[in-house]
Parts: structure tokens; C-alpha cells; sequence
DNA sequence: GTGAAAGCGCTAACAA
DNA sequence: TTGTTAGCGCTTTCAC
């Protein structure tokens, strides 16, 4: 009457998969005792909680999470996700964004929650909201902005419990995380003016917010030291490796009346260097160059990068924090880490 | 009187999630016709079937996924496991190993699984069966076989879907995906002797089987030009560039009677270089290096790294491939992938 | 073409 | 201290 599919073929090779009405009758009691006596209830005789622990151990039964979450009407799992460029196929393979993948999985890990990591187009970042309304996830944290912040508002006026690593933009309804982009950019240029520099380059894709609060903060820097924008000495590179390669090469040798150059990633400087030296200029001698980052690389490339540092360890724990928080209730605003900057040969110190 | 915790409180903030029967009200039907009408089936009036999925869509109503696999008695997540060093608390940083879990991605992806991404101490590789034995998963993507490739072995035993991303080992029970390690080996080692190198270094933990591996054929490369393994050349360096830094740099410091060193990975590569550069040698002038893996920014160091390259697109597939393949009860052995040789200057062609 | 009802594996209120 | 039983949200057989 309700046999689902054929009979429970226990397909040869999988013997059936244990459950607690086995280990029950194995142990000569009753599935709650079971159930008690695994959950570790003090109702139980802690001789037979005992012995049912050991007889569940030694057949490797573990409680079937899916039936329990559904009976208990909880989920400890949280979906990361993480936006791809569809037009490039690229994968991501920037280090910085498998870094923070990773500062969430440990903290996810510490509190007990799982991790059900997945991409999405980056043109619809609203689709991640499937996680939550299949009840497969409690909550969203998705990796960046990219172009769509209006799609981010949509869902958290949903209630989608939602956080964001990203920038802090003005009219923004959903919580995020991020390090303090305006105040990095602004470090980097300002950095690079006092060390006498005064043509100064920026690369990054400033219709990404992050990218556009760094320009923000690069320009101020600029101002403050009674320089203007020069348009022309913005580079709009991608932070795909395969696409800002031939971006940078192109710019470096078109144009070199510029001695430094901040960038949005500490990829993006590597590459600026290898395209500055293809057009015959040293590094940081004849243009000084910043990195975003801070990855574990930075400190061993050639020059090691001068680079403004980004929380990645905090970040875990804060995004997974906020989207905690969310659930209880609790009213998330946005977010803003410090960063410093990380001063290595790539822009050293001091006059040249 | 079976009313789990508190009574169902919609907790103010989260009003109490859609379910079928939401909708089959609201749609004026039975559940069964929503539940039919949503999972496409023939039965159902395409005009009804229209109406109810644009209900659906417009409340955001989702399956719940849970209950649907309970019923089902079936399950589209595969867990993916990334092993950590509990001694060094060090974060999983290698490019490579983040590139394998990208790819991994894309593939379970591309065939509508689910994955849930989870790091396990490098000491105890079998906890990751937790995955499978609570029903959470499917079957397990192990990646490296670490120290510990006896728990591999009873894991594989017990019968349980698993895929492991390493080399070819004796005695091996389990299923495995992994670049031809010793090929690898030999292709580095016996480049750099035909361009006139003659005291080679090995850098790598031969503990772990993939290096163990690599070291073999670098090994053999070098009988086959006549030469013999210098254990004073053997630098136990481990994948952590934390760790890896202190032991290169003692290394170079110590020792200056060597003209090449082949690498396990392009980090210990670029660590190598570093710490090379630091004890006065030049490369590739002094000392010829290679790399191992062919991350995406090996193009772009400085000098840009002569490496072995790993199939990492293809593994995530064939990693997945392994796994299904043995869940529909296929007998899976170890899979090795060809990997080749990509040249660049960091060991270039030719004498010196 | 649609509905009623059973049950996937588990937990907990209630009874004993 | 333990057992009986209902039901979490869904799918599907069977009846209409």
C-alpha cells in the first residue's frame, strides 16, 4: 500500500543499512529505550544505556539524522555558497575565496553545524534560496556581492535567514560581513603617496561593491594629498586569473607613465608584476604595487607583497555568528572588520 | 502527545514554513495531487498542474527535501572531507587541495548531487564513515590518504562508498583517484638531469603515500642516468607553508651541494625559491626548481614554476565517477590519471 | 484524474 | 525505569 519503489532490495552489496528497531531487538528492548539510551537520557538504567551505546558502536549504527531532524523539526546544517562567473566558465580559483570557504567550515564545525557547500551562477544569486525553503539548510552565507545586490535585498525581505560576505552598502537590508574596503583601499594609495609616489593605478572590477568601496577609499587618499582621478590609470580586471592576465598585459604595455599601482587581490598584484616586468619595468623600483589579501602566499612571492591584510580567520566565525544570530531573532546590520596594512618589498617603506 | 518541545512557536521572526498541505488548501486539492502535480507525474491534469506549480512558485514553497528522502529512502548528498593536521592547527591553505574540493564541486553538481564539505583530523580518517552510517550521506570523498591508509582499508572493508583522492598503494582495498605520482616523479627528476643537473634534491613528507610515491620515481630517474639517492638531499617538508618555511630555510642554509630540487607541491616550490634566494643562490641560475600540481598562479611566480601538472578538472569527476560507479556495485579500483610536465623557468630546458 | 491512508526512522508524551 | 503509540512532511498504493 505505501511500498515505495520495488522491495527493499537490499541491492546485494549494501546489507540494508542498520536502524534502531535492529540495535532494539539485538539489545532485547524497546526502540525508545534506544533512542534514550543513545541520546544519553537519564531516564535510562546507565548499565543498559551502556550496553546499547557499545552494541550501537560495535555495529556501527549511527541515529539516522534525516528521520530525527524531521521528527525533532531541527537541521544543523548551513549552505555556503559560492557565485561563479557563468559567461567565463572559470572555476573560482582564487585563493583568497577558498580561504574563507574554509574559515567557515571550521567555524560551522566548532558550533556544531554542518557545512553543504554549492555553487551559483553569479547572475542569480537568489537561487541559493533553495536551501533554506527545501528545508535542507537553516540558513544562507553567500561568498560576495558580485552584481546583484538588489537580488541579496529581495531575499532577506523574505526573512531568508542570509548573510553575505561583502561590502556595506547604503541601502542594504541584508546582514553582511567584510573587511573594512574603503579603509583598505585608503591604506594602500595613502601608503603609497608617502613613500613618494604620486602616479598610482588602480585594478578592480568596480562594479563589484567591494571593489567599488576600495576605488572609494584609494580616491580619498588621493584627495587628501591634493591629487586628482586620473580615469585612465583605472583597470578594470576581473579577479578570474585567466581573464586579468591578458587585461594587465594589455594596460602595462600601453601605458607606463604611472609608479604604482594598488590592486583588489593579492592574484591581481602577482599578475600586475609579471605584465610589468613583460613590459620592462621593475618592481617595486620603478612602480611600487599592493596586493589585497593578505593570502599565505603573499609573504613568499618575488617581492614579497605589500598587501592589506583581510580578517580571514575572524571571518568564519563572524558570518557564522551574524546568521546564528539572525535565527534567534536578533535585528543584523553590516558588519565591518579592521584591516591593516602588511608592508613588504613589493611597496617597501620610505622614498625610493 | 507527541508534540515535540514547545508547541509549534513560529518563533515570531520565521513564520512557520510552508508544507504540502499549505498549499493543496490553498490550492483547493488533496496533498496528493499537489505532491504529484509538483513532482511532474502524467496523472495529473496539465492545467491543475500548472496552476498548483505557480502557486508553489509564487509562495516560494519548496519540497521539504528531508521528509521527501525519508520517504523515498533515498538521498542525493555526498560528503567531501578534508583532512587537518590536529598537531599544527593549521588551516588546509594548499591551493591544490582547495582546487580538488572546487572541482569536486562542479562535478557532484553537474550530476544533481549535493555536497556536504566537512574536515576530519589527519589521525582519525574513519570518523568521516559518520557521514554515511547517520544517513547524511551517500558516500564519502576522501581527499589523501594522509598517514592513515590502514583506516582506509577498514573502512573499504565495512563496505562502505567511499573514494579516495591519493596514490596507488600495495594492498589496497579501497577505491582511489589519483595523478600518476611516480610518473610525476620521474618526468621532474629526469628533466632536470637532461639539462645537465646532477645533484638533486627531494623535497616532500614521504609518509604520505603520494609523496612516497613521487619519491620513487624520482628515484628511478635518477638510476637510470646512473646516479644514486643522497639521503642528505631528503627534506621532509610538510604541505603546510607554515611548517614547510622554517625546514626549507635550514635546509639551504645548511647545505649548498645541490644544483636542482624537485618539489611536492608549487608552494614548497615557492618556499624553496625563497629560502634559496635568502642563503645567496640564484634560480634557476644555481639551482634548478620544480613544482608539483600546476596551480593556477604557478604561471605567474616569479620565476614562473616548471611543475608537474595535475589533472585537477578531471579529478573531481572521476572522484565522483568512483563513487557512483561503486554504488551501483561495481568493483572500483585505484584510477590512475597521466600528468605531464609543463615547462617553465623555474627549471628551464637545455644546460645551463 | 483525484483523494484517503499508510509508513519512511525517529522522539517523547503518556501509561504502566 | 521501560514500553506503547502518535506523528514530523512527504509519496504512493489502492479505491473511487
Amino acid at each position: 500500500m505505501t511500498e515505495p519503489k520495488a522491495p527493499p532490495e537490499p541491492s546485494a552489496r549494501e546489507q540494508r543499512r542498520l536502524q534502531m528497531a535492529d540495535i532494539a531487538r539485538l539489545a532485547g528492548v524497546s526502540v525508545s529505550t534506544v533512542s534514550r539510551a543513545l541520546n544519553g537520557s537519564e531516564l535510562i538504567n546507565a548499565e543498559t544505556r551502556q550496553r546499547i551505546a557499545e552494541l550501537a558502536r560495535s555495529l556501527n549504527y549511527s541515529i539516522n539524522l534525516g528521520a530525527r531532524n524531521l521528527r525533532l523539526q531541527e537541521n544543523k546544517t548551513v549552505a555556503v555558497v559560492v557565485p561563479y562567473d557563468r559567461q567565463s566558465r572559470q572555476h573560482i580559483s582564487d585563493p583568497f575565496f577558498l580561504s574563507i570557504v574554509g574559515s567557515i567550515a571550521d567555524a560551522l564545525t566548532d558550533r556544531g553545524y554542518d557545512m553543504l557547500l554549492s555553487r551559483v551562477d553569479a547572475e542569480h544569486l537568489d537561487l541559493s534560496a533553495g536551501w533554506f525553503d527545501s528545508g535542507k539548510a537553516i540558513g544562507v552565507v553567500l561568498i560576495g556581492q558580485w552584481r546583484h545586490h538588489d537580488q541579496l535585498n529581495e531575499m532577506a525581505a523574505r526573512k531568508l535567514p542570509l548573510v553575505v560576505w561583502g561590502g556595506e552598502m547604503p541601502q542594504q537590508l541584508y546582514a553582511s560581513v567584510g573587511g573594512d574596503n574603503v579603509l583598505g583601499g585608503t591604506l594602500a594609495a595613502r601608503h603609497l603617496l608617502q613613500s613618494g609616489r604620486r602616479r598610482i593605478a588602480f585594478v578592480g572590477d568596480a562594479r563589484l561593491p567591494e571593489v567599488w568601496l576600495r576605488r572609494q577609499g584609494y580616491a580619498q587618499a588621493l584627495r587628501e594629498a591634493g591629487l586628482a582621478v586620473d580615469p585612465g590609470l583605472e583597470v578594470a580586471a576581473p579577479f578570474e586569473p585567466g581573464l586579468a592576465a591578458g587585461v594587465l598585459e594589455r594596460f602595462c604595455a600601453a601605458r607606463q607613465d604611472f609608479d604604482a599601482v594598488v590592486c583588489c587581490s593579492d592574484v591581481q598584484a602577482l599578475l600586475t608584476i609579471q605584465a610589468l616586468r613583460a613590459a620592462g619595468r621593475s618592481v617595486p623600483g620603478d612602480v611600487a604595487v599592493t596586493g589585497y589579501d593578505d593570502m599565505a602566499l603573499a609573504a613568499y612571492c618575488d617581492p614579497p607583497l605589500t598587501t592589506v591584510h583581510q580578517p580571514v580567520a575572524e571571518a568564519g566565525a563572524e558570518l557564522v555568528e551574524a546568521l546564528l544570530a539572525q535565527m534567534r531573532g536578533e535585528r543584523t546590520g553590516p558588519r565591518t572588520l579592521p584591516v591593516y596594512l602588511k608592508l613588504r618589498a613589493s611597496a617597501p617603506d620610505g622614498a625610493r
